[in-house]
DNA sequence: AATAATTGCTAAAACGATTTAGTCAAAATG
DNA sequence: CATTTTGACTAAATCGTTTTAGCAATTATT
């Protein structure tokens, strides 16, 4: 029941290896094999179930079709749906994808980065944490190709894939500021990250275009750790300049779900007044019977593109850094 | 900036690559290597910041330390969650995890088993869809460790983790009926595999221990593929019998979400009257204004068992193969 | 003092591919 | 006819580990 080997093959047939290794890698008319031999080297291969090693392909050649995929956490939907797309886009390129979730700290995205470049990944695929700016550096420096999604930092040349922050936010605010919200709430999420500061800013300038003063006590900023407890906190001090109050605005799913959760629990009657809407929705949006409004982001796209950029740089090492934006769904 | 290798130490210090190797290994005591060597080899490798290379690793040992994990659709949050799980319990052993969704069709299991298992992880942790019963039969032949996971073949010797189906349906269909209901509609998927045939038999006798009557045209069995027509289809029929049913119990999450779906957009009144539960459940059951019930699996317990017992099974080659039920939470 | 055991270390094979640099004969070219 | 080209194939190095078998020198045992 052992495995077979190209020598066994070889053996077999009474020719070199390198002749097997040849026709199994599709290389025979380029190395001049003759077609008669060639065929007999696949039959015999498919007769003896040959199976190429991958560890010794590795090992010779430092491919190993496999790419890394760090993020947040694959069990929060927005990665889960990524991660999907992401496979689905990979296989069609002969790749399978090893993940790993961070918890937003930059700690867990070092070792994850360290293990997955141990474990020869091809590139990686890295929605980064606050602070990973070190470990990003790095990679440039070590040549080693990757894409950021989701985020980015703007001091550092990169690959990128992000949706456009600032106008989904702005589209948002603004259609609820045309449905005749007034005071409106702004609870963001690791508002260190660019992505989020775009949001904040489209939530500014559509605004001020409005003509709506900015209101600093209206804005929350909130961050990964303990977030049960600070969004309980934020709502509360929200909910003590109510009920000028019209509209709650997250900046993510995430968010929105506890934000919501904690109002059921509390101030059932509060909710019921007050427009909700987020950047980012859950599959079951439209089934709550609230009147919350949200963009969706183009999950399925970002994952294409993350692939196709990331197989680019792997098989054709182009070098010029693209930043790809893409819209978000209203 | 090419990778430091054991020889490249061996040589700078002048000694074999072997007691680098042991060294490195951790097994300098066992091969009595004196211990002023031993740290010498040490301060050397993290001064040269050696790496080891996993591909030769691999290639020499045949253990990768990756595991992988096949389910039927990443995207899902069910297996979203049991992803992170896995992704955790795996982490403690110093395992990776490389995954890949079937779409329950029995044509990807195979073909992400022959992947994976090329690619020379170490074992599989596997949902397999209907029809995998012939690989999987393969699957102990090579005596491949694997453990199945939501779903088995109690024809086939596995290990398997699985959540007490019959009796979780039992208890959520008992309450039902002790909160008043007399008619309940059962909705359920991917009928074949014994999982939901416990869900349908703890429906049954649960009916039964109440003296209610079996009726067959309460029932309705749909299939993956076109889930959206076939629960449109399903209810229909149902609701062509209402209004005498008083509740639809769906027989797992995302069944729900599609059925309620329905109902929201065609029959709102209906479902205001209607009692709805089912044996999975979302997050955000709670943030729904509907008398929605469910049964909870324990997600990270699945996770956790699947993967003590996956590593077990590496590390140990313990051979009797173990059935793991655990209680569903209501 | 002769033998046995221990200590500290190493040479070389093995894992299974890929790839460079040939070899040798036959055919083509001038 | 001498030389070049082509066609068909191969030997051997290489990738970077792990591991078996064994070698000297030192220490312990009788």
């Amino acid at each position: 029941m052992k495995k077979v080997s190209l020598e066994d093959i070889s053996k077999e047939l009474g020719v070199s290896k390198t002749l097997v290794s040849f026709v199994m890698n599709g290389r025979a008319k380029e190395q001049r094999i003759s077609d008669e031999m060639a065929e007999k080297v696949l039959k015999k291969a498919k007769e003896m179930g040959y199976e190429a090693n991958y560890a010794a392909k590795v090992l010779r050649t430092g491919k190993s079709d496999t790419i890394g995929l760090i993020i947040a956490d694959i069990s929060n939907t927005f990665f889960a749906k990524l991660a999907r797309s992401i496979e689905n886009n990979a296989q069609k390129h002969k790749y399978n994808v090893i993940y790993g979730s961070t918890d937003e700290d930059t700690r867990n995205s070092v070792k994850l980065i360290e293990v997955l470049k141990k474990k020869n990944v091809d590139g990686l695929i890295i929605s980064p944490s606050i602070g990973d700016q070190k470990i990003i550096k790095q990679l440039n420096k070590e040549k080693i190709p990757y894409v950021l999604v989701d985020r980015y930092f703007p001091e550092i040349q990169s690959d990128v894939v992000v949706v456009n922050n600032f106008q989904g936010s702005y589209d948002i605010i603004n259609r609820a500021i045309e449905q005749g919200s007034k005071k409106i709430a702004f609870l963001n999420f690791n508002a260190e990250l660019v992505n989020m500061q775009d949001r904040f800013k489209g939530y500014q300038q559509a605004l001020k275009d409005a003509g709506i003063p900015y209101e600093e006590k209206l804005v929350k900023n909130l961050n990964f750790s303990n977030m049960d407890k600070e969004i309980e906190t934020a709502m509360k001090e929200l909910l003590s300049i109510s009920p000028t109050i019209d509209t709650i605005y997250f900046s993510n799913n995430q968010l929105m779900l506890l934000g919501v959760k904690y109002l059921l629990r509390t101030d059932k009657e509060f909710l019921s007044k007050v427009k909700v809407t987020s950047f980012d929705c859950y599959e079951f949006m439209d089934l709550l019977d609230l009147p919350i409004s949200y963009g969706e982001q183009p999950i399925k796209e970002i994952g294409k593109v993350a692939v196709d950029l990331i197989v680019d740089k792997i098989e054709n090492k182009h070098t010029t850094p693209k930043i790809i934006t893409l819209p978000i769904k209203n």
